[in-house]
DNA sequence: AAATAAAAATACCGATCGGTATATATTTGC
DNA sequence: GCAAATATATACCGATCGGTATTTTTATTT
């Protein structure tokens, strides 16, 4: 690794969380400034420009998220009990300890929706990756028995997913333990439905 | 109305759809002057800043939301059919027919809940707000016993409102028809099940 | 119609925006 | 250890940011 790619994945892994926070437009070089201690010289001698450092912002959050994801779906041997692992995935994301500011997925789908088309499409991407992976455990989880064959898989993820995603702005908003307990049970309930 | 009453009218009008899209700091006065035809002059003589707008506009697409998904709730007697028409709101916030950009309370919540203390408190009133008025629904439907009595009332509401604003998000950034509905028939799912 | 009040347009402000050219350190290869 | 290359810092750029003071226009009142 030469100087400046340390240099390069220093400033993502410092500006990743306030890209996170405070949306595209919202966070300004100076914000990456002071969060970095280095000058705008040393950023922009790694970036091309603000979008290259939010693209990387974007790519570092996710990549971070999915394989907390993922360390929380390998504990559990059953296919059903990775499904069902998906509520401390909610509970995780929504405390910030995946990623400080919530999921960069929704956070990043909302904020560059209609704005800013090369985030959408990461967004977009790695929204239907995340999909595809549950989709995947729910073909396993039929494949023995565990999940009830007539259901429509895509479906089922798509609809953790929202469940999960709603889930997360409702909870971040109101800050409530109650409500986010009862959004938990809602989705563990869906998913032990499922068999 | 004086005025300067309408012209305040007239600018929330114009500008209400800009904040939902680009959100409060994508959003800029120059954006507003050339929604409005007016100058920045005039602007800044009915309100007393940027905020002041931005508040004004939020309250604007919630009213609106909120009067059409009333309308569309009105429209069904019984209470089974009022909460199964929270699909159709499902479908309206996503083509932006409500308010174009998508649900202003998704889009408020993720983009001020780390940024702008004032606009994400009218964004919980709002949700609260939303989520009560299910609630008064649900326990209508215990009382003439279309709705399972042993249920949490708060926690249907929730979970109806996560399936919806998660689903809206997932439905505007894949932007594909089978999608939404697949989401759209898990929420109609949900609530013939309540039964 | 004239005087008065209210509203909108013009012109301007300092600060910050994203971005660049250049100079100064700091590594690296020999 | 000395060049050459690389990386960082400094200094600066025009444009735009949100906001204000002042002037001109438009309504209202008498």
């Amino acid at each position: 690794m030469t100087k400046s790619e340390k240099t390069r994945h220093y400033i993502v892994e410092k500006t990743a969380s306030i890209f996170n926070k405070k949306g595209y437009s919202g966070t300004s070089l100076n914000d990456m400034i002071t969060a970095t201690g280095l000058t705008k010289g040393s950023i922009y001698g790694n970036f091309i420009n603000k979008d290259d450092v939010a693209l990387a912002a974007f790519d570092y959050n996710i990549k971070t998220v999915e394989m907390k994801i993922e360390a929380l779906i390998a504990k559990q041997p059953a296919t059903k009990d990775k499904l069902l692992a998906y509520s401390l995935v909610y509970q995780e994301l929504i405390k910030g300890e995946f990623c400080p500011g919530g999921c960069p997925i929704l956070n990043t789908s909302i904020d560059a929706d209609d704005t800013h088309p090369a985030l959408r499409e990461r967004a977009l991407i790695a929204l239907l990756a995340w999909k595809n992976r549950i989709v995947k455990l729910i073909r396993a989880g039929m494949a023995n028995s565990e999940i009830a064959t007539e259901a429509n898989p895509e479906q089922i993820a798509l609809t953790m997913i929202a469940i999960i995603e709603g889930g997360i702005m409702i909870s971040r908003l109101t800050d409530n333990l109650a409500t986010r307990e009862m959004l938990r049970e809602s989705l563990t309930a869906y998913i032990n439905n499922l068999s």
